[in-house]
DNA sequence: CATGAATGAGTTTTCATTCAT
DNA sequence: AATGAATGAAAACTCATTCAT
């Protein structure tokens, strides 16, 4: 974690930003290299192939992602102000931004099993935090406990990334906040 | 729709399941032509290049994605119906199941502004029919007038999705159905 | 000669015209078949390949070249007259103008050895009656008996086609008329 | 001059070998490489297109004719003695025996740009010099001072061209020298 | 005779990877 | 350890020619 090296620190920012701005295909060796400032058969030296490098830049996302969460998780914060605060890591983020395990996957055919399984476990180890700090909410008493925690991971996280794509596709979303959203599926879109 | 010629619709075909399977770049033109049983030639009489086939194959899903969320919205049936028969065509629908939109759009690098803009036209038409669906709703008394109908959307297709997706890896799903989901985000996961 | 068949002409006319303007290489079948308003497949019931209408359009051109030195040399008119004449031709002629022996031979690789064998059998045509002509010269008392006719025909034939070339790239040649290119070579340049 | 890169220069050596030998589309890139000692890449790595080479070899040749006149018009010699040094180098020169600006000219739809210019300032700057030689002749006294420089010039290239035309068909060229074929030109074939 | 849809051999070009220095 | 010149496998695309109708 702490830089091992600072040839390689360079070589990972430089492909992260060109992978990131041109995805996998378009981004070549050539630039990943002079972008590093280092000569081509260098990233050779820290790395065994194009799609190794692809691979450790997909898994630092993930891991900066699990890491985000992680951090809220261990907050001493109620229920509402964590899932709030998930809300607004997610449009700040600029780690996450761009490269969304989504926009991973859809590159399944590049994406070695490697990543797959480290992203699967990604998927489950979000979800279990996430359940635990549902969990929290049902302990706080503010959780309908009749509801699977499950589910409602479920429409947490499915409605903050469609959230999140409109508000990059500058639609629908002004005058929409992160409280507005929560309070819509806390109390339901239904007439009570 | 009819189609045109048994050539153009073998191409398209063999080209549908290829760029489904395998993605854009590994899929190669000489596999999309023996695979429709053509000359590789035969491609170039259709299709003016590999990007063009992409592009026709990308638009056809969008269109069918298009087709589908219409036929629901015109039917005589309430918002309720409505919303619970989306989510059943979208997990039944073998159509989308293997490019979504987010799919297409992580290939962004790779489509043509013809594809993007026939895409987001998409994104802002599905919105428009549902947020139609969801004022039915409203007319039917049964959704809150006081929450905008494009949040109400935002949550259905974000939680929607991710559903799908959750289906997909076979994760937390089992002993779950639209209508479980359906009532959460309309009577909301809070204690009342 | 007399227009065997009004497709085969068809054919014909397009192909020169395209072969004059775009040369071999650029001319595709496809386009000689367009223009001439006939299908591509029609074009092999006439010629049996490229290469065979090419060969055609060169050898017409070439009988051309020759007619129109033979007629000027069976005119009943002094050798000086047919020499101007000769001079005129090659400047108006519109057959000629576009594709010379020396354009085609540069196409050597292009040209079938019928073809390489009827040029060549041309320039040395052309040549023999341009030396009938000088001969006449002598008769005439004009032409100086010491100088072999071949080499007059050398500088005239060179400097025709100089002078020519000239022209075409619009250089040097304002003021200048075939007149005053035929004393030049009649009298030299030499200080008498 | 002094070159650059050996394998540079290897290539453009393969290059200029197999275009004269067989022309620009009969040359394919694999060749050039096969013939130059090289990888096929490293063609590219060189040069960015078959056509950046052609180009390349066009340039070249013209700056190697205009070397040899400008060499033959800086020497301290006489009228006479240049021009018979200009029908010698045309003669003995194997760099320019090969393509000459007319071959070049004639692979029109294949020239860049670039290389037109070039090839018309060299026009343009032969003429030029020429011109200087035939008025250091008319300062020598041998040179008839009413005739203009440029039709002159018109004459000697044109049939310097021709005649060597001929001896490259081995015609009617026994027996002839530079010397006759220059004292003809000097003197015309008038009978005086 | 006439056609044009179908073809595939043949070309240029790209770019990840190697390896001698 | 660092480099970048050299490489060649692989891939998109062209177009003269064929042949079933």
């Amino acid at each position: 974690m702490a830089e091992k090296n600072p040839k390689r620190k360079a070589i990972l920012t430089s492909a992260k930003a060109l992978f990131t701005e041109k995805g996998f295909h378009k981004t070549k060796m050539n630039e990943i290299a002079v972008n590093a400032g280092v000569g081509k058969g260098t990233l050779y030296e820290y790395f065994s192939s194009k799609q190794d490098i692809f691979d450790e830049f997909c898994i630092e996302n993930v891991n900066l992602m699990r890491a985000g969460i992680e951090e809220i998780s261990n907050q001493e914060t109620t229920f509402k102000e964590k899932i709030i605060e998930m809300f607004e890591k997610k449009e700040k983020s600029t780690e996450l931004e761009d490269i969304t395990i989504e926009r991973m996957l859809s590159h399944k055919n590049v994406i070695s099993d490697k990543v797959v399984k480290t992203m699967m476990k990604l998927i489950k180890d979000v979800y279990a935090m996430l359940i635990k700090i549902i969990d929290q909410g049902k302990d706080e008493g503010v959780v309908d406990k009749n509801i699977p925690s499950e589910i409602i991971a479920c429409t947490l996280i499915g409605t903050m990334g469609e959230y999140y794509r409109l508000k990059l596709l500058k639609e629908y979303t002004s005058g929409i906040d992160d409280e507005t959203i929560f309070n819509l599926l806390f109390n339901g879109f239904g007439v009570k």
